[in-house]
DNA sequence: CACTAAACGAGACGGTACGTCCCGTCTTGAA
DNA sequence: TTCAAGACGGGACGTACCGTCTCGTTTAGTG
């Protein structure tokens, strides 16, 4: 458990998301698994339950993305690089112990966050994406924007829903990158 | 205002989830909305305040859905069918209240709903258009079921973000279906 | 316990404030003692646990002087109405249980309400004894409301301290009425 | 201000107290007015708020019999000495902040108090006019014992209920004292 | 047309959680 | 060492909803 408070919090109310959903975690249960008075997390969250939901929801968020970045660090190419983030992510998400507690759960308020989130994530993508589609070589016709935009729409749909590809599979994820997702996008070596 | 109750108590929830978001809902808003007693609420939906904001938003999905259907009903090919379909479905996210609402106040719910929702929503598109490309002539290699898959996670990655089309524009609905989403699916004429 | 919800909860302030003192009586002991949520208590005394205590105690001092008047109200004469209210009101000072836990556990707060309460006792005491000396004989030069005054002086004190007096003792009492206090003010017989 | 930090520390707990009322006076609003952290004041108060305020209100009541000495003290007879404690014991009530805002905030506690304070008041009345009574010409048949008693007992009465007497105008005094009060006790020169 | 039965409005209630305030303890750092 | 400054656990306060229940009072439908 880490000493800095905040933190604390923070992990301790992911883990009560994980496991009451977010209509069932109390601001209690999040001081009791802090190990923390009512009162104390009060003062480090002056907002309440709801800053304290919309923080954990964004540190988590933000940790996720971080551990991400790490899984595919050292990819030695581009399409090394996709093929890890599509393992690693969907297997994040199928793991996900606050993501599939909430699915389970409220599953009901699911489809309106499809709209704001998934524009956020796709930009994040789309820049990621581009920028280190800067060095590779490129198709005639296919400029770097287009491409990270279709690669980050792409890989996104695929995370959340695998359809025919079983992304626990490195060899299926090796073929769909390789046969259907740059295919139309790299120079084919 | 409909005669029967249970939809009048449905079409109220959706108002006020619009107008407060979905945490600041209460049954009494519901209730005073609906023009009913608290306790006659409780007797349609014995479930209480869960029970009414996910059938709720059902009972929305399923209108939103059953419009659509409408608009696009006539279309006298394909790729009109499709083009329609992108225009009338980012029209109504972008115009829906109770989606804003949620969006504007409690954005911190969004990433955790992509997932499921998602797979159910591309699951629908997907069977829909492949029922509907059915009699279109078909590019050598490319399948139906295949090619169905691709235009749903697309055409849903479109509508939740447009990127750098504007879909209220029909020109550039246009060019994007044909040149971007069907130019390497169907034969082109 | 009375049926009547305002009764039921000052009886049970009463009953805390015997119990635990003005200080220690907590809301929740009174909603527990008159078996009500504490929810429900707060619908019958907006001003919370001021308002509850303020006006238990008016209520009880209300109660202490019917009661009071009940024992007196069919003396025979002055000199023995006088008697009665002496040892009625001396015993039932001493006997009572919210008196003495008050003045057990804060005795601090005693000497400052000497000022306010007494006038208003003093006055309440004199206009009820100037009514009923309205038909006894008074020695010459005393008047009824001057006597009055003067009764409800020595009256109090007495009570409140009874320095030498025994006011258990009838003999006593009688002793006391009729060769300290009325001497000077009704002709002898 | 004191520098003596018990001497501030009870001042600043009377002047709160005459600021807020008892019930609204808090450990850290007598700590910023005796210009100390709450935590040095739990060192000289460890009984924290109960034993704050019990402390205080004793304190103050000893100033107040101190400062009554010595506005009596060279009085040249007994009358004299009786007139000039009445003026200046019920100027003093009069005008004593932390009495009237206990009165005017929380009068619901005046009664209960009546009953302990009194006779303490009244012993020390009583010895003190009775050691000061010894060297006076009482009239046959009273003694000091006695006299001392029943002059504390009109004395307070009057102190804390005016009546019909201005306490204020030291002739009304000097008339109630000579013609009232001493009248049945001194030796008439 | 009267009579009963179901649906409803109104509102009291027990209970739970919220956010706030204060108390008393403890630690830390500066004089 | 002494004291200020302040974080903390604990607990009570007052508020807001929730879900349940019990009353009348309509409103239909039936004999």
């Amino acid at each position: 458990m880490p000493d800095d408070p905040r933190a604390r919090i923070m992990a301790a109310t992911v883990t009560c998301l994980g496991r009451y959903g977010i209509a069932k975690t109390t601001v209690d249960d999040v001081a009791r698994e802090a190990g923390l008075a009512r009162a104390t997390l009060y003062r480090h969250v002056p907002g309440g339950r709801e800053q304290l939901i919309s923080e954990a929801i964004t540190w988590e968020v933000g940790r996720f993305f971080t551990e991400l970045g790490h899984a595919v660090d050292d990819a030695p190419d581009f399409a090394t690089r996709l093929e890890r983030a599509l393992i690693y992510a969907h297997r994040a998400v199928d793991e996900h112990e606050v993501l599939q507690k909430v699915l389970e759960t409220e599953p009901e308020r699911l489809l309106p966050q499809l709209t704001e989130s998934a524009p956020i994530v796709l930009a994040l993508l789309r820049a990621y994406l581009e920028e280190h589609l800067a060095g590779e070589a490129l198709r005639p016709g296919v400029t770097a924007e287009r491409a990270a935009d279709w690669l980050a729409r792409m890989g996104l749909s695929f995370i959340i829903a695998e359809g025919s590809w079983d992304l626990r599979d490195p060899v299926a994820v090796r073929r769909l990158v390789r046969e259907q997702l740059l295919v139309g996008i790299l120079e084919q070596p």
